[in-house]
DNA sequence: ACATTTAATGTAATCGATAGTAATTTAATT
DNA sequence: AATTAAATTACTATCGATTACATTAAATGT
């Protein structure tokens, strides 16, 4: 019930003003070495602790920092998170956490009410809801509050941003499935209007007329990351006069789903199908039958996200606008799913 | 870069008082239709935005809310944050979302930083760390931050709690398994100095000895919610003299675990071995042999925790504390793994 | 001894919104 | 028209920390 004692009830007490405390905790170089001494001693002493919301107010700095995602509960999207705090948190920050779960209109709410909140900065991994007109980081931009986009970015001037090569990334996964021997390889995609899923895709296909294999678009289809619909469209794909004999997935999930229905169709995986996800969520290796696939170190990518927002926060004064865009490497991880060879 | 408008730059604008400004955008009846209209005209025409870190000064209320959580990469966990933020998005409340990972000195360190971010309230499902003298909570207490607990919760005065009756989905999971046809069903448990364990464990017990089965102290194992660890305490089982023919995990991931070495065994499920988890994580759908489990509704649970939080916020003047347990009923949702009898 | 740095602290305004109280206008009453 | 009540708006302090500017005291120089 007692009040919280602040720089006033210190100054009281020491027969001094508030703003010698203030410059005694800052560590003020114009503060002499003993009434910083004792001002510390008597802080401690009375239990003081800063208000934030008085130094927000003064700074115009929240000290808070927006985080958007998709969603919380696939292990890439919360290791990434797990990142950003580990390095902003040493830093003072807090971070407040938006999922879009993919609608473009929670993706704004979600923007309005970090900007609401007065956030320093949004990091963020954009939905795939409609991208067309897409000016909702607008807001952020002309408030000139740093934005930085990991993973799900888009290509947009002064924005930073953190990915993987996707590309690379699926072209190495292709490549193992033709190693495999695989010859009619189907591409389980997303909205490839995100620049993440259209690598994807382009490292597929090049990697697929690399190796001299024909390329049939009637294989690719842009579907949910979803195990229900990875699913229908295997349903989809078995029911081919001339069906694929792998499939590489640019979601875990989907590639789930396939599986589900290419053991429920009596057909052996990888004999007979082999599969490939992507982002290496932990479940594709706790399966009885593990998923390849490829991972993309989302703890790495989230600490560097946080650094380069607080490159962005400390720069902010200056008027050197500078975009960075880093560029992370993919790993293959290869599992029974996809092991036609034995490799020893 | 043009500043934000503030209450004074529209009181200049129509010459009159910030305070009146301030009024007329709160509706307070002493001012009148009149002017209120045109404060509204002018501060949307001026795209005023109100300036949360002077309100946060001013009323003492940062209007932020922190969430613990032993980890967000959980459907079960990101499902509570998702009916939480839902419930108090409305109400002009933001939330600050922390992982323990189950480490204590973690848990410390969140509640440190919430108060440090002045949040308005705690909701959490505290950490299985060392629980003995855990009185990390005292400084949320002391300082009169609503502490809400969910799920994972713990007897302390004046804490409100929303937890599902987890006494009852054991019973209900164990008495399923006996009139399966087991007769020795092991329990993988986990810290039961958190209640939600310890009562899994009496429901699984007194399911047991209600059906007059022998019960075995021997069969029921205190480890960690990880895949691993279900897998090799079932390693262990199965090498007794008198293997169990039936698993109730107190973990999804557990069971996963344990159906993982059941097969690599050679064993069959449900035929013998029937396995069933706690907390339906999607996964348990998914899987080719679906896994029985108990479902405990966290979207409703994140819904209440919050609406208990709003309660005790607008109650805070009064002194009339007084906590509140609400106890939710969990559902036993039957799947493969342990269905040995059909039902239709 | 007096002028001039230098060091150390005090004074007061500021960030933006809110609320108690005072002041003014308007309406109602006799 | 005068008086009073009611409605409306203005004035000012406040939340707690920070900082430009002013002031005092001590130290140094000539």
């Amino acid at each position: 019930m007692s009040k919280k004692t602040t720089i006033y009830d210190i100054a009281k007490e020491l027969n001094i003003t508030a703003a010698t405390v203030s410059r005694a905790l800052n560590d003020n170089p114009k503060i002499s070495k003993s009434t910083k001494e004792l001002v510390f001693e008597t802080a401690t002493r009375m239990k003081y602790e800063q208000n934030r919301l008085a130094k927000a107010l003064k700074s115009g700095k929240s000290y808070n920092v927006g985080v958007i995602v998709p969603r919380i509960d696939s292990n890439f999207f919360s290791s990434v998170i797990r990142g950003i705090e580990e390095e902003l948190y040493p830093e003072g920050y807090h971070v407040i956490i938006c999922q879009t779960h993919d609608q473009e209109d929670l993706e704004i709410k979600n923007i309005n009410s970090l900007l609401n909140a007065q956030v320093d900065g949004v990091l963020m991994s954009i939905s795939n809801g409609k991208l067309d007109e897409n000016d909702s980081f607008h807001s952020l931009l002309e408030k000139n509050v740093p934005l930085i986009f990991f993973d799900r970015k888009k290509e947009i001037n002064n924005v930073s941003s953190v990915t993987i090569d996707d590309y690379k990334g699926a072209y190495a996964a292709t490549k193992h499935l033709i190693e495999q021997g695989c010859k009619r390889i189907a591409h389980l995609s997303n909205n490839r209007k995100l620049e993440i899923f259209k690598n994807r895709y382009l490292g597929y296909k090049q990697a697929i007329l690399d190796s001299g294999l024909e390329f049939d678009e009637s294989l690719t289809e842009e579907i949910h990351s979803k195990v229900e619909a990875g699913r229908s469209t295997m349903k989809k794909f078995l029911e081919m006069d001339n069906p694929p004999d792998a499939i590489f997935s640019s979601s875990d999930f989907t590639a789930l789903g396939a599986i589900q229905e290419i053991k429920a169709q009596g057909l052996r995986i990888p004999e007979d199908i082999c599969v490939v996800g992507f982002s290496n969520e932990p479940f594709t290796g706790f399966m009885e039958l593990s998923i390849t696939s490829v991972d993309q170190s989302p703890m790495e990518m989230g600490k560097i996200a946080a650094h380069v927002f607080l490159e962005e926060v400390n720069n902010k004064n200056k008027k050197v606008k500078s975009e960075k865009h880093v560029v992370l490497t993919p790993e293959l991880v290869v599992r029974k799913s996809s092991l036609k060879i034995p490799t020893d």
